[in-house]
RNA sequence: GGCCCUAUGGUCAAGCGGUUAAGACACCGCCCUUUCACGGCGGUAACCCGGGUUCGAGUCCCGGUAGGGUCACCA
């Protein structure tokens, strides 16, 4: 069996949609698992829509995702360049190779030129709508002379190249994911294949380069489902085998319409900016859609190139379901190695300037031990910001009435000044004093259980809840606890 | 509207003619932890409707309903 070859082949809008990612990343998944390869290619041939940039960021959130291409466009020293020996890779860069097919169609009569204006195509299409007729074009440029269009050409006039679509003929495909598909080709208009600017339409581009790129499987979400037999028809125009399709469901909003950005994050960007871990938001899009033999839930990414298979992708839309991407990415997370996660996490503790870039390298193990005592809690990176601010202010704010009455209690007093006495006792905490504090304080006033360990929380924290006592106690250090003692008897209790 | 596709708990989903209809997220209890989280245990909750086919249908067929897609010189 020959190469499996697969593409992602978006068109450059700026940045890369969740949707997309998990297209691509099936398309990854495959053709790793083949031993095939997997192609970037960038479908630009709507001059009105080019966005500066746009492929530049698209390749990074794709690089960052993990999922890596083997052939096509890439970044390197900060430039666009491409790799690969069926380039270019950028259809805005292939234009005379659509030349060389497009003629190829009409010397053989399979496309035809029109000379429609944009008005009339307008016209036919209300007249139509009033009709209650599907819209259509009317193939009025259809069966015009050959020659007496050439020579309107020369004279200047604008033109499209259109596929004479044959009539009243099936066309049966089978789609790895939704089945047998078949569509008659009276229901398929004479599409334009070339626009009056020259450049191909997507229908045209991407045949004539998914043949040229000796692409074998074509992923795609199913909105190209039903058009697909055009671009069979194209195969078919021209002699060429025609490659397995795969027609990807839809990733939906809460509402169930499709995912779109005015209701939340729909940028690959955006959640690697909240720091969710790549693996993780790979492997929760890929559970949209697919799942794995066994059931399994949590997978690396090597896990998912063994058990993928188009098999077992679903043929209907599922939801983008947060709280499960939420919950992945804590199980990833958790399962990662300590120093990652506070590598990962350093930046936003900048930004909140609860560090600076000075406190990284001297105080590496001080971030971590901060770092380690919520790693449990956490399920995207910027959320330990939200976390761990106790560790950063010594003015006590009790969160809530509750933690506030908890400083009243009679015994608090007596408390304060016990873990006072012990504390000014050390040069600095230690693991022996963590591990004994309580069972001195406890000895000393008598004060045992909830009614030890709450107040003692809240004086250091002002908070309910929070990481183990022994971490705050190791962490914030001797100063810290004095000053946060002296400040809440000076000003929460009385 | 024409054409195409789809239909299992709130959500993601197993299931391929015979099951007490898995599992996960979320939710609710309980346990663990003298906090929270993690973890463990348990619970609530589903085969869109109607006809067939069959000894037997979530599973196959037909119809309905609902949802989605598509009908551009956009991809």
């Amino acid at each position: 069996m020959s190469e499996v070859r697969l593409r992602f082949a978006p068109s450059p809008t700026g940045y890369v949609h969740i949707g997309s990612l998990r297209t691509a990343l099936y398309d990854y998944l495959f053709a790793n698992q083949k031993g095939g390869k997997y192609i970037l290619r960038i479908e630009d041939t709507d001059r009105s829509r080019y966005v500066e940039g746009a492929v530049e960021n698209m390749v990074q959130s794709l690089l960052w995702a993990g999922v890596k291409h083997d052939e096509g466009v890439f970044i390197e020293d900060g430039k666009l360049i491409q790799k690969g020996e069926y380039g270019p890779y950028i259809q805005s860069e292939r234009l005379d190779i659509y030349k060389k097919y497009i003629d190829e169609l009409i010397q053989k009569g399979k496309a035809y030129y029109c000379f429609c204006s944009k008005e009339r195509l307008d016209k036919v299409r209300e007249e139509q709508k009033e009709q209650g007729v599907t819209p259509m074009y009317d193939k009025y440029c259809r069966n015009s002379d050959k020659t007496e269009a050439e020579s309107r050409i020369k004279a200047g006039e604008e033109y499209t190249i259109r596929l004479r679509v044959p009539e009243n003929k099936d066309i049966t495909f089978e789609d790895l994911v939704k089945g047998n598909i078949t569509i008659n080709t009276d229901e398929i208009d004479d599409q334009v294949l070339i626009k009056t600017d020259g450049f191909p339409t997507y229908h045209f581009a991407v045949v004539v380069d998914d043949y040229l790129m000796k692409i074998t499987h074509v992923v795609r979400g199913d909105e190209w489902l039903v058009s697909t037999p055009k671009q069979i028809i194209l195969y078919q125009a021209f002699g060429w085998k025609i490659p397995e399709f795969i027609h990807l469901p839809t990733v939906l909003n809460k509402d169930k319409k499709k995912l779109s950005k005015r209701q939340g994050d729909v940028a690959v960007s955006d959640f690697q900016k909240k720091g969710y871990l790549p693996e993780a938001l790979c492997n929760y899009l890929a559970l949209v859609g697919w799942s794995p033999e066994d059931n399994q839930e949590i997978l690396t990414m090597d896990e998912m190139v063994k058990q993928f298979s188009f098999n077992r992708v679903s043929k209907t839309g599922g939801v983008f379901d947060l709280d499960k991407l939420n919950w992945v990415n804590g199980q990833h997370i958790r399962k990662s190695d300590l120093d990652r996660i506070t590598k990962l996490a350093i930046p936003y503790l900048i930004d909140k300037n609860y560090i600076t870039k000075e406190d990284v390298n001297k105080r590496y193990d001080w971030i971590k031990a901060i770092i380690a005592s919520v790693q449990e809690k956490i399920s995207y990176i910027s959320e330990i910001t939200d976390k761990i601010d106790i560790f950063f202010k010594n003015e006590i704010v009790p969160e809530n009435d509750e933690a506030g009455e908890m400083l009243k209690k009679e015994q608090v007093p007596d408390l304060l000044q016990a873990l006072k006495n012990e504390i000014l006792q050390i040069d600095e905490v230690d693991d022996e004093f963590v591990n004994n504090i309580f069972k001195v304080l406890k000895n000393k006033t008598g004060i045992k259980g909830k009614n030890l360990f709450m107040p003692t929380r809240i004086v250091l924290t002002g908070q309910l809840h929070g990481p183990d006592m022994g971490n705050i106690i190791k962490v914030l250090g001797k100063q810290n606890i004095l000053k946060r003692i002296e400040y809440v008897e000076r000003n929460l209790i009385k």
